[in-house]
DNA sequence: AAATCACCTTACATCTATTGTAAGTGTTTC
DNA sequence: GAAACACTTACAATAGATGTAAGGTGATTT
């Protein structure tokens, strides 16, 4: 699960906050703040920062401002429904999304968890040489057109662009597709592969994926730019 | 069609760029960099802006970073393949993407494509409230749970959302379903609607679609946090 | 050259999700 | 309580994804 870390000054606010989070499954660490905060945060390396910036002087901007260039993962930030102007301004400090105090649970989850996926899925997209995929939606670009690809052809493709320039093998893919490569249905297989190697052929994608006889398949070599 | 502009010193680089970004149709401008490159830029307001950072002296660093300042949009810097160092560099400065030259005119046009759909896509989600609205997938989340609409379910309560706390007539949905309102199909917008509700019941969401009798429906007032 | 093997393609059947239709029930208003 | 409006449920048509089956192509082996 998840890792959270909250930057919290308030006693009976961080008790509150660590209950509701815990309560939900995730891995909570709680500090308040103090001249070292950003580094003790970046070194908890959580997947989310819960910070409250309503902290005495500027220092909640400050630590808004070191976590990002520690390269820490996404902020919330969370802020009293009097400071509104400061919002803005904590989104230009790097924070990624902000909430106003007092709010309930299920919008602080609600955030929290999109900020999650946001970043979670934050590979963006896989270059494939003469073409893009974006692996969360399985969207292939190219030029200017795109084209959805099915749920199989995407895991396929994918697979083939995680291993390049390497063979994959045919029970590989029988694990991506069905979890399994005890029984392989090789057929089964082969009706993807074309159907994938068509639906490349519709952005005029020819010959992307070699056929590597008794062994497997593997994305082409790509002409060097 | 989509604004860009460019910045690049090589006249020949420049023309090139320029009249494969105008054969796609895209609206371009190009300028070569000056000491008020950034507010130039910054005046043509582009939708993304095509930086050539292999500029005398550090410029092209400094221009990138100012504008970021400005709030211009998706940055995509195009950089020499000796110098990756820079890249990283170049991501650092608030650049969004970059590209090694020389490259592709396919690769370039998917980078620029995705770069302004990532952009485009910027509004995030919507808040409902006691939900949050994904306008782009149609998922609804609240607290730690998720669900995906259909087509016509987002629809209608992206429609409403927008609306909020407005009344919206029941033409005014069929001409967000079936692109008219000269024929209402009140039967089939009906059974959209209770699919709706039942949806968001599924989320533990009730009462949340109000109807107003003889006028629409609209979202119910929120409780003030 | 015939047989064999690996691979490929097409057509078809099944399944699921989405959506409109239809029929019947509930509720408000006069 | 009758009419108008709103709601729900069940059913059918449609489209997309996927597996199955049957046959085709081309290289390798004997």
């Amino acid at each position: 699960m998840a890792k959270i870390t909250i930057v919290e000054d308030d006693v009976w606010m961080r008790e509150e906050l660590v209950d509701i989070l815990q309560k939900e499954g995730y891995e909570v660490a709680a500090i308040a703040a103090f001249h070292d905060t950003a580094t003790q945060v970046a070194a908890s390396a959580p997947d989310l920062v819960l910070l409250d910036i309503n902290l005495p002087g500027q220092s909640g901007f400050d630590i808004c401002k070191a976590l990002k260039l520690n390269g820490v993962g996404p902020i919330l930030v969370l802020t009293s429904r009097d400071k509104l102007q400061d919002e803005l301004h904590g989104l230009d400090l790097g924070a990624d999304d902000y909430l106003t105090k007092p709010c309930n649970r299920d919008r602080l989850l609600a955030r929290i968890l999109n900020l999650l996926r946001r970043f979670e899925k934050q590979p963006g997209l896989v270059d494939g040489g003469h073409f893009l995929l974006d692996p969360n939606t399985f969207t292939l670009y190219k030029g200017s057109q795109s084209l959805l690809l099915s749920a199989n052809e995407g895991k396929i493709l994918l697979t083939l662009l995680q291993y390049r320039p390497e063979v994959v093998s045919k029970s590989a893919l029988s694990q991506v597709l069905w979890g399994t490569d005890q029984y392989i249905d090789e057929n089964a297989l082969q009706v993807n592969l074309t159907r994938l190697r068509k639906a490349l052929r519709q952005l005029k994608l020819e010959n992307q994926i070699e056929t590597v006889r008794g062994r497997g398949y593997r994305l082409r070599e790509q002409v060097k730019m």
